[in-house]
RNA sequence: GGGACUGUGGGGUAGCUUGGUCCAUCCUUCGGGGUUCGGGACUCCGAGACGCCAGUUCAAAUCUGGCCAGUCCCA
């Protein structure tokens, strides 16, 4: 005989924090995007927006989870190019933010302010950081002293703040952002340049981990960053004409060395004046996962994000000599031991009722631990985009490994399809209005007409590509007809 | 930046127009018991709410004002 199923199961960490509540049926994704993606973040437990003030939201046990998944990616990507961690202060006293004039236009009215300290008046009022430039460049005014201290190279991943006035979002739009930020101090234009391209290879690698295509786009002049010299963004199409931008790397040039007096001392004794970039990501690429990848049935997480990559469901019944718990127990720690993040789910509730949670929480993989399983020297394996199987118990480690790995490749395809099917050619304005695809369209360059496709999409030119795309190049400018110095560009609607 | 609307247990709602019927309804959730368990089980017992602050009134979930938060639309 074996041991009787346990008459409850024992308490976890996880019940304090459930993974997921279930709900009536999440709102229709394709018909009213939005609602659908505020419904599934609430219902997969991500994030409890209930915190009284506006834009600031708290990060659950189960979103912890996947925001340190997805900052492990972040981190292990921008290390291998060469940058190391460092923190700075949250507080940066007006003087220095407002040393580079661009910068601060750009900043100024989204900015918290800290004027009092215990009762008294701050004689220097103090900015809660919404961006770090201006904290960071004054200290490494003082690092840097030679060409021998370059290239300089360092990233923090901190809370930043931004006095949205708009309509805020769980993780794609907040107050208190949770931010990665790389900035470096290089050589010379050149040297930045090339900074800029390893990050584009950077974020090329983060992307596909998150199985999430995007567009690598130069912003045109009237929306790059405050205070740079180029910014390139990369844009998540969403669905109609809808992009979400998902993180930017900018060329500053000296624009902010110069204020904030970054010099060195080159080979030949001269001084002279760094080039700097930067590299900004945010909890956004959370939304990005969510709102790309989820369905119907809730939320679909990579494996790299997946707060568990693999949930083990019990199957329990009263009619079999199997000792079901134990072995669902022994696949779990068999997982562990191989360093999978695993999750057992051996409550009360009935199978099909964990079933649809951990689906509406976006585990990549369910496997079930039944007598049927026990009796045949298997498990079941179901993933969540819906293809289930029969697995030996003995090749456990090595099936779930391939497994993942299919599941993945899978998520990214599709993903990928969906990414071709969202972007098509205009060759006229009149193409732009209401359009239910980003848009490629020839343009002169010229801002008048920049500003005429933006009015006939109801949007934004995105920019130039930066990466190569698969589409032709417009022979004519869409709004003047000029043929002269012609380029392919992207407008959308950011959300 | 401008405007519209909304706020009732953990979640979704009824009640508000016409103040008293309401120690507030239903579903879900949560705690406990029992029967169960291969795609959202059933049953019994129990818990839990009128956003905050003022005002009007004999009496406020209900009317008025301010604040906070949320949703949507426009610039």
């Amino acid at each position: 005989m074996g041991a009787p199923a346990p008459r409850r199961a024992p308490r976890t960490h996880i019940a304090a924090g459930r993974p997921a509540r279930p709900m009536a049926d999440l709102p229709d994704k394709a018909a009213n995007f939005i609602e659908w993606y505020l419904a599934v973040v609430e219902a997969a437990n991500l994030s409890d927006k209930r915190y009284p003030v506006k834009g600031m939201n708290v990060w659950t046990p189960y979103g912890m989870r996947a925001r340190r998944n997805l900052d492990r990616v972040l981190t292990t990507e921008i290390e291998a190019t060469g940058s190391e961690a460092v923190e700075f202060p949250a507080l940066i006293p007006e003087t220095e933010f407002a040393k580079e004039k661009e910068h601060i236009k750009g900043f100024d009215a989204q900015v918290f302010w800290v004027t009092k300290g215990g009762l008294s008046t701050l004689d220097v009022p103090l900015v809660l950081r919404p961006t770090s430039e201006t904290a960071i460049y004054p200290i490494f005014a003082l690092w840097v002293r030679s060409h021998r201290d370059l290239p300089l190279n360092v990233y923090q991943i901190v809370n930043t703040f931004r006095y949205e006035t708009k309509t805020t979002r769980p993780f794609v739009r907040v107050r208190e952002i949770h931010f990665f930020e790389e900035h470096t101090c290089q050589l010379d234009e050149a040297a930045a340049t090339a900074r800029v391209q390893s990050n584009l290879g950077a974020f090329r690698r983060m992307a596909a981990a998150f199985a999430l295509p995007y567009l690598a786009v130069r912003r045109p002049e009237w929306d790059k960053f405050a205070g740079a010299h180029y910014t390139i963004a990369f844009d998540l199409p969403l669905g109609g004409a809808r992009v979400l931008q998902l993180g930017s790397v900018h060329h500053y040039r000296d624009n902010f060395a110069v204020p904030y007096g970054i010099h060195y001392e080159g080979i030949d004794g001269t001084e002279r004046t760094v080039h700097q970039t930067t590299f900004g990501l945010s909890e956004r690429l959370l939304g990005a996962i969510v709102g790309a990848h989820g369905d119907q049935r809730g939320v679909i997480f990579p494996t790299a994000v997946a707060p568990y990559e693999v949930v083990v469901i019990p199957i329990p019944s009263a009619s079999t000599t199997q000792d079901v718990p134990s072995a669902a127990r022994a696949v779990v720690e068999e997982l562990q031991r191989a360093g999978r993040r695993v999750h057992l789910d051996a409550g009360d509730e009935r199978p099909g009722a964990k079933y649809y949670r951990w689906e509406l929480a976006g585990v990549p993989l369910r496997i079930e631990v039944g007598a049927r399983e026990l009796e045949r020297g298997q498990l079941t394996a179901a993933d969540r985009l819906g293809r289930k199987q029969a697995i030996a118990r003995a090749s456990l480690t090595t099936e779930i490994g391939r497994l993942l790995a299919a599941f993945d490749q899978e998520l990214a395809a599709r993903a990928q399809a969906a990414f071709r099917g969202a972007i098509a050619p205009a060759a006229t304005l009149a193409e732009l209005k209401d359009s239910e695809r980003v848009r490629a369209v020839g343009w002169c360059g010229d801002e008048a007409c920049g500003h005429a496709i933006e009015t006939a999409i109801d949007g934004a030119l995105l920019g130039t590509p930066e990466e190569p795309l698969d589409l032709p190049v417009p022979k004519a400018c869409v709004h003047c007809g000029r043929t002269e110095g012609v380029r392919l560009a992207l407008a959308g609607q950011p959300m």
